[in-house]
DNA sequence: TTCTTTGCAAAGGGTTTGCACGAAC
DNA sequence: GTTCGTGCAAACCCTTTGCAAAGAA
């Protein structure tokens, strides 16, 4: 459909190579819990899902680590707009809509979707090197709902 | 070229209709400041700068006002992933771009960047309706010295 | 042994809120 | 006179940090 994506501001953000990662049992637990849950968490989620398998684990420890974990490529951060911030154990491309009704986040697989860039380009004297896209709407359950109730 | 936007999200924030703003003088201040600046402005830039001119305004009449404002469409909040919110008095529909070297903020206008949200829902079962979309790269000044120094 | 990571608790940034007073209409 | 907005200060939420002790390699 349109044109490819140059870089994505992601890869940028991840630590270049680094010393192998140690792996501690607080760890194993949280990249664990992603596999299972397979959704978005918020840190205190996974704090949360941590802690029943791990009682003396402390917040602190999981902010730092989905902090490592996603610079290196474990896990995807996700800030959108005016929220907290989430991560993501799914790391095939995709975009998140925020549904209106439910304020759940929802996948939305990047197959089609692609911004030009260059287009981008050609309204300014600047570089575009990433972007960030986000939606908003009715997710499946919420839209069955309201078409329901007109 | 590409599609037209179904409905755009800041509206659907906005307050409908409601009664008459009333005009105090913090109000009025305040929506000078955006006029003066003609940029996005954080809460507190917004607060330091009315605060020049009334000693006595309190931060949280900042915040308060700066909400209803927006929610009346006086000013734009932009709230770009991972950064503290900003307003905008600029209303002209325009996207934002972040630049990677200074962090500032740009302006880029909408003229021919537009998602196209029918292509979007065909991924899926879910009702698009509003996007949100935000650029990293560099300004043109960051840009020029990036050139210069490869 | 060495270097990283942890738990804890405290501090941080940005933002919101309860309240009594004051200002618009 | 009524309502709405204000100043003030405290509270809030989410996140980060300093430190000494514990744990990987």
């Amino acid at each position: 459909l349109h044109i490819v994506i140059i870089y994505d501001m992601r890869e940028s953000e991840k630590e270049s190579a680094g010393s192998r990662l140690r792996m501690t049992r607080q760890r194993q637990v949280i990249l664990d819990e992603f596999r299972k849950a397979n959704t978005h968490l918020t840190a205190d989620e996974v704090y949360e899902k941590v802690r029943k398998r791990m009682p003396r684990v402390s917040l602190g420890t999981v902010y730092r680590n989905l902090e490592i974990l996603s610079r290196r490529g474990f896990v995807d951060k996700i800030e959108l707009a005016g929220h907290q911030k989430m991560f993501d154990g799914n790391m095939d491309k995709h975009y998140h809509l925020r549904c209106v009704r439910c304020s759940n986040i929802i996948d939305i697989p990047a197959r089609n979707i692609r911004v030009d860039l260059k287009t981008v380009e050609e309204e300014g004297e600047f570089k575009v090197t990433g972007y960030r896209l986000e939606f908003t709407g009715l997710c499946p359950q919420c839209r069955r709902i309201a078409e329901k109730n007109p």
